[in-house]
DNA sequence: ACACCCTGTGTGATCTTATAACATTAAGAG
DNA sequence: CTCTTAATGTTATAAGATCACACAGGGTGT
């Protein structure tokens, strides 16, 4: 689950929303965004926190903290954990990335800027990610937890399955 | 997070699905359900298996497997992570308990026999899981699975939140 | 300039969670 | 009774995450 899956798509190609798109222009749109969101609220957007964002968006699809680690050791920065952990932290703290609770691993928000509570389609053939708005509180768990005196204050949705791209060749 | 929380409620006490019961009686019922339901499926209830299913039910909260594991030594069962594993894996493949995704724990099913997709409120406080029904393929990320082509096999639904308990606490 | 503080980074060690690989035992089928 | 298969036991190791501490850089106030 490291460096696996997608073998040579450089800069634009497949990995998935599981929808085609100008990749290269999506990673850049939301590199700026991120950039001016950081400088309007104060965030610092350092080398480190940046690389991780924009290593995230290139890949497009959920990397774990030791893959991410082994990329930015590459570009020269830190070699050890708490280096990839601790900018993560800050960016999924800011709405800048999701963590995938069932893979352990991290993605890189496909609405940034909108308040959002995420869910999550994950292929379980090439571990693509799709992210899909969601409003889980207001269905039968929100019905559950107001009844029980809960209050939710966060939620994890996580579909796993098959994506289109495997399905069509899982039937082939 | 190991061995924490709840000092001694030796066998009925206080750990929640947010509401007071019999615990006694709820774990001998589930014990039983899920002896006759294996009976009928040719399932092998061993007694590894047999033994961290009463654990998970008495304990009514979510444990570790590292957790399971210590109780499993003290009964005289093997102490390698494998041996809890294993039992776990079996359990969960036939719905006698759950994966808390986010919290890399594991909990007894509150609705055994009963064919469902669990959703999960998580209290931060006391780590007390309560789990209700849920039909997130239903809502708005069903009909975003639907429109994407992804079949969805699965989902994971989990609050993090205040439980009722721990809400009164904090108030006081 | 200086000392000071705060935030972020680098590093080593450690802890928790999970799996791989292989030997051994136990239970059912013929 | 022996073959086969499922389950268990055990060693080792992989993968994920955090702790603790040292240090660097950029502000501030003096």
């Amino acid at each position: 689950m490291t460096s696996n899956a997608q073998p040579g798509h450089g800069d634009s190609a497949a990995p998935l929303g599981f929808e085609a798109h100008d990749h290269a222009l999506c990673v850049k749109d939301a590199l700026a965004a991120a950039e001016s969101r950081c400088a309007d609220e104060g965030l610092r957007l350092t080398p480190v926190r940046r690389k991780v964002l924009e290593l995230l968006l290139q890949e497009h699809r959920a990397l774990g903290a030791y893959a991410i680690l082994d990329h930015l050791r590459d570009a020269g920065f830190g070699s050890q954990p708490p280096v990839a952990y601790r900018a993560l932290d800050f960016l999924a703290e800011h709405g800048f990335v999701h963590k995938i609770e069932r893979l352990n691993a991290f993605v890189a928000c496909a609405h940034p800027g909108e308040a959002h509570s995420p869910a999550f389609m994950i292929c379980r053939m090439c571990d693509a990610v799709a992210e899909a708005y969601s409003a889980p509180a207001k269905g039968a768990l929100g019905a559950a937890a107001r009844a029980a005196g809960f209050q939710i204050e966060r939620t994890v949705v996580e579909a796993e399955g098959v994506c289109p791209a495997c399905a069509d060749k899982a039937d082939a």
